[in-house]
Formats: C-alpha cells, structure tokens, sequence
DNA sequence: TCAAAATATCTTGCATACACAGATATCAAA
DNA sequence: TTTGATATCTGTGTATGCAAGATATTTTGA
C-alpha cells in the first residue's frame, strides 16, 4: 500500500522508494521485499512500469505509474488500513469491553 | 500483540479474545491464526496458560496471563507499532519528500 | 430421551510474504 | 583501472496466516 501511495503522488522507482520509506521511519521495508512486491502489482495491472535512463550513475531506472486499478486498489487499502489501525489502536490503548 | 495488549488488561482465553478483537473490527483475525499465536507466546515464555472450568457450557477455558517477559515484549511492540503506523499514515496522508 | 446449538480448543495443509544475503549491471570519479 | 555510488533482481529459509475440519463439553428444547 505505501508504495502504491508513493506511486500515486509522483511516479518512482524502486530504489527511490526504499530511501523515501526508510525516512519516514520504515526501514523494516527493505529492497527484498520492494522488487519483488513491485513486481507482483505490476502483474497484477495495479501499476505500470517504464525504464528512464539515469542522470547520473548507475544502470537504467524502472520507473512506475499507477493504473487505473491501482488507484481503486489503492482507496480500499486506505480503508483497510484506517479500519486496522483504528482497531489496534483501541485494544493497544486499552478501551475494549 | 494485540493478544499480548488484551491479556496484559485482564487474562483471557482464545475464544475470548477473538471476539473482542472483532468487536474492534479485527474480524481478520481467526482462531486459525489465533490458537497457534498463543501457544509460540507461552512456549516463548511471554504469557502463562492455566484452565479454568467454564461457568456455560463448553469444555475448560486455557486461560492465559502475562508474563514478566511479556510485558517487556509489550512494550517493545507498542513502540514499534507507533513508529510503523506514523511512518505509514506519513506515507499514505502524501507528507514525504 | 435425544438431537441440536453454543461454547471452546487444537491440528493439518496450503499458500505466500518477507528478510537476508548475494549476484549483477552501469557509470563517474579518483 | 579500481573504487564507489547507483540500481535491480533472485534464491533460500523461516514465519505466518488462513481455511477447514476434528474434537470435546454442556445447555436447551423438541
């Protein structure tokens, strides 16, 4: 979901995302798990993927848009989030019967 | 740790719980998921199993508390899971760089 | 009396996700 | 020409989650 979310704002690559992640905190999400989750939702026509040569070093960079899916995707992983959070953060909180 | 969170209020047993995490919405988690949970937690050492016979009908309760260790556990969690969710709503409220 | 319903736990089987580690490729700068 | 930064991808082991079903006990009601 946090990489649709990025996508969704201004399309990115891998590597990009990995740093942005990392600075808000998520560095649990590590390039083993971006690559392969990219390529699962580009399979899946959540996203699509386009190759721009780097400025600077290094080999060509995978881009990613997010589709037309995606976005709709992307509005019920919201949900989902919100309602998940919600819940754990009363019973983390305490306030359940 | 949500489990972990429920039993630290007050000890409970599976069936329990799962019912008031659904009643939070965290209908996601099943006995499936739930029993297996448990029973890494005691053998782990973080929460105590004990029965208790049941007032209703149904077979003896397993009954867990929390352990010394669990509560140093919690609150690791907790932590955790406030930096994730932070990091997480940054991410998808589009407040990044 | 006997069946059904509610309560409660546990196990098996399957799929999948992920982290870790390492392989690979490209280009710039020293 | 070697090092370092940038960038992507893959293989492996482990953990985990769920669905589904087996099992047990007691109450309720037909």
């Amino acid at each position: 979901m946090c990489l649709l979310a990025l996508i969704e704002e201004e399309p990115s690559y891998g590597y990009e995302m990995a740093n942005k992640l990392s600075e808000q905190g998520l560095d649990l999400v590590s390039e083993g798990s971006i690559y392969p989750s990219l390529s699962r939702m580009q399979r899946s026509g959540l996203i699509e993927g386009y190759f721009v040569e780097a400025d600077g070093p290094g080999p060509p960079r995978k881009y990613y848009r997010i589709a037309k899916n995606g976005k709709q995707r992307l509005k019920e992983w919201k949900k989902e989030w919100e309602a998940l959070s919600t819940g754990v953060n009363l019973v983390v909180k305490g306030e359940n019967g």
